[in-house]
DNA sequence: CATAGAACCTGCTAGC
DNA sequence: TGCTAGCAGGTTCTAT
């Protein structure tokens, strides 16, 4: 579900709850979610204190003393939050994080999507999946040189592009559709047909419109929910996600759904004009 | 290499 | 009411 306004959202929340906490014992439920031995997993954090969180476009950082980091990712559905280890578990809670205080850090995850795995704090950078990703459009690390460098060679369409998270990282579909509808660009438009100028726009409503969520707590349209298990804001600020069939809020006509890289797709066909 | 499509999972909703 | 098809804030693997 989250992109990265709601993993940062879950980040924020999980610092206040847990940061200083001690792992008394870890265990896995369902085998999957974790890339490697569970057993071994399992054992690796046991006793391990977190010492602070941090985020990586949609990964979650679990930095632990002794130089062991957890990289958590929530994909469609995963969930964090904390309960009383007295408590049931809930159905789809498959990994358990118990802590020296009786609190559970708990995993959550009805798809089963979710992946996380345990490597040493220095060698988080040459993880594969890290490595590839695009620069935090929430950092100066994400100018516009790069970015129009990054489309000049993409064929594909640029919503498409947008949710590559080589080009930049964290947006996923919600956001892709709401930035391309602040920047009047329709989403089948081939990224490489983009003028600087347009290119230049779309970034800056990128920084504008990931600060605005952060800021309102992400967006539940679903199921999303923070460590806290509180629902975000804005949801109340989308212009077109979800909102087919309704009135353009700029122009009056019609939002259209279509589908673009198997993602729904929603737009303004009458703002968002297509370049060939 | 770049791109398109399937696969990974479960639950909910619309439609018959 | 009951069943089925289709869809869901994501990524990765496979095939072309």
């Amino acid at each position: 579900m989250p992109e990265l306004p709601e993993v940062e959202t879950v980040r924020r929340g999980l610092v206040k709850l847990i940061k200083n906490k001690t792992i008394k014992q870890v265990k896995v439920i369902y085998p999957k979610i974790v890339v490697g031995d569970p057993l071994e997993f399992a054992q690796q954090l046991q006793n391990k204190k977190i010492e602070s969180i941090g985020r990586r476009g949609k990964f979650l950082l679990f930095n632990f003393n002794q130089g062991v980091t957890m990289v958590s990712h929530l994909r469609m559905e995963g969930k964090y939050f904390v309960k009383s280890a007295d408590k049931p578990l809930e159905k789809h809670t498959h990994v358990v994080f118990s802590f020296t205080d009786g609190l559970q850090l708990r995993y959550n995850d009805v798809r089963k999507f979710g992946r996380m795995q345990l490597v040493k704090t220095n060698s988080i950078a040459q993880l594969p999946n890290l490595a590839k990703l695009g620069p935090e459009p929430l950092s100066d690390q994400f100018v516009l040189p790069d970015f129009v460098q990054k489309l000049a060679n993409k064929k594909k369409a640029i919503k498409a592009v947008l949710l590559d998270q080589t080009v930049v990282a964290g947006l996923g579909n919600i956001y892709a559709d709401e930035v391309l509808w602040l920047s009047k660009i329709h989403p089948l438009t081939p990224a490489a047909k983009l003028s600087v100028k347009q290119i230049s726009v779309l970034r800056q409503q990128i920084i504008t419109e990931l600060t605005a969520a952060v800021k309102a707590g992400g967006t539940t349209v679903r199921s999303y929910t923070d460590a806290f298990e509180h629902s975000g804001n804005f949801q109340f600020d989308l212009h077109v996600y979800g909102r087919q069939g309704q009135p353009c809020q700029r122009c009056g006509s019609q939002i259209v759904k279509i589908r673009v890289a198997q993602r729904g797709t929603h737009f303004c066909p009458n703002c968002q004009q297509v370049i060939k």
